[in-house]
RNA sequence: CGGGCUGUAGUAUACCGGUAGUACGCGUCCAUGGGGUGGAUGUAGACCGGGUUCGAUUCCCGGCAGCCCGACCA
């Protein structure tokens, strides 16, 4: 894509009522709109981070037998009070509204009871199971307080999976490919080496449910990691019981602050009870389904990245996710020569399968230098006038800021190689 | 939800009980052209409502919005 075509704009400035180094710099990049308080919309470049994002959990997900679908944001009243969880004093994250014949409609904060009320159509026998339903969808949450950029808003995507097994071995199987597929996920993305596995409070249902959480600063929760066993606990259920449970001392521990990316969890039986969710088994007796459901906070996991790569020139991004993995600069657009040097190399990187944001614009080179440091494509290629007459091509790593002088074939190949590996 | 703070051009900020200045941006012109270049010139602003006052952007009250701390966060 042409730059001198995106509509949006780098600042210099942060925004006076941004305080989270996600938000100020997703702005400053012209990636995110802020609409209001914990609301933000996804412009071209954040839209393409979240698509990368949702591109690698879509692949973990099928591998494992996910079937993606997409249910409603607005969902009926009744689902919910038969669990439990219309009550504001249950669930206070609610927004509800009415339809004009006035009936309560509330906006999906979860998506648990419309998707287990929907599979009361699908789910009769022992032979429709298992089944694993996954989406994308944007959650809306009326939080009382948002807070750090699109860590923690009050409208945000989510990934959802839910899984209906026939017992208890069938489910335990299926949520020990999910952990896996998980750990992959946040291996692709670029944060596997302190991302951990969590053990936390299980709710009614089960003693644990998992986390996946990311280690960082930002984070809200406290967690105890041993780095050698490749666990956590959260610090909700730290006690000597857990520990010896779980076969770890808290010398072993160690306390660090970290971000909820994912977590997941079993229902047994209890929703499906109470919503009327039973299948017929082989001997014809009635039972109830097995629920686990699944969760990612996609654009909670950009915010992530964000925090943790991000330096103090800007954003950095890993190439899985990259909006674009090249960022052509062409420093001296008045020099014809040099403009024909670099169309005909936007034009043939393109051809070669790679993303390339090529910067056409009029500006100096120190801006859009800097913008390139700002905006955090993995490789910057510079062109003007010392490149044709060097016949060597800069290529810049943003993470590491190491320069390599390469001919225009090894650039192709090479730029070609890493788009593949990363996006294909 | 408890506590604290803040609302001034598109953005970031300053001053002031007598209606506002700077920087960036945006427009035009000249110079410049590999790390946010220099100069000239133009453009654009007091959240909303009420009160006090001769006069309110400034002080007071209410509303709305935003931020921070805490609580909450299957």
């Amino acid at each position: 894509m042409r730059q001198s075509q995106l509509f949006t704009k780098t600042r210099k400035q942060a925004p006076s009522d941004e305080e989270a180094k996600n938000a100020q710099l997703l702005i400053r990049a012209g990636y995110v709109h802020k609409q209001m308080a914990g609301v933000y919309a996804y412009l071209p470049l954040g839209l393409r981070v979240v698509e990368n994002i949702k591109k690698i959990v879509r692949e973990e997900m099928n591998k494992v037998g996910g079937e993606e679908m997409i249910m409603t944001s607005l969902q009926p009243k009744e689902l919910w009070e038969s669990t439990g969880r219309w009550d504001d004093a249950n669930v206070d994250v609610w927004f509800k509204s009415k339809l004009k014949n006035g009936a309560d409609v509330g906006f999906g904060w979860s998506h648990e009871e419309p998707i287990t009320d929907m599979m009361k159509q699908f789910i009769a026998s022992y032979r429709d199971l298992p089944v694993y339903a996954y989406q994308f969808q944007t959650k809306l949450r009326n939080e009382l307080r948002a807070k750090s950029g699109i860590m923690r808003g009050r409208e945000f995507v989510m990934k959802d999976l839910y899984s209906y097994t026939k017992d208890e071995a069938a489910h335990k199987e299926f949520y020990e490919k999910m952990t896996a597929a998980y750990l992959k996920v946040f291996e692709r993305v670029g944060l596997g080496d302190r991302t951990y596995l969590t053990f936390a409070s299980g709710g009614a249902f089960t003693q644990f449910s998992h986390e996946f959480q990311t280690i960082t600063d930002i984070g809200e929760d406290t967690i105890y990691v041993s780095k050698e066993k490749e666990i956590a606990i959260n610090k909700e259920v730290l006690t000597d019981e857990v520990m010896a449970q779980l076969g770890v001392s808290r010398d072993e521990l160690e306390e660090v602050k970290s971000i909820e990316v994912g977590n997941i969890f079993s229902f047994g039986d209890v929703k499906s009870k109470q919503m009327g969710l039973m299948y017929k088994d082989e001997s014809g007796e009635e039972k109830p389904v097995i629920l686990g459901s699944y969760g990612i906070g996609i654009t909670r996991l950009m915010g992530t990245l964000v925090e943790i790569f991000a330096d103090d020139k800007g954003l950095v991004w890993p190439e899985a996710v990259a909006p674009f993995m090249v960022h052509l600069l062409l420093l001296t657009p008045d020099d014809e020569a040099t403009k024909a040097y670099a169309d005909a190399l936007y034009e043939d990187l393109q051809k070669a399968g790679v993303d390339v944001l090529y910067d056409d614009r009029s500006n100096r080179a120190g801006e859009k230098l800097a913008d390139a440091d700002l905006i955090g494509i993995p490789a910057r290629v510079v062109i003007g006038k010392n490149t044709i007459e060097a016949g060597k091509i800069e290529s810049t790593y943003r993470r590491t800021g190491q320069t390599n002088l390469v001919s225009r074939e090894e650039l192709i190949a090479f730029a070609s190689g890493a788009q593949k590996a990363h996006h294909g």
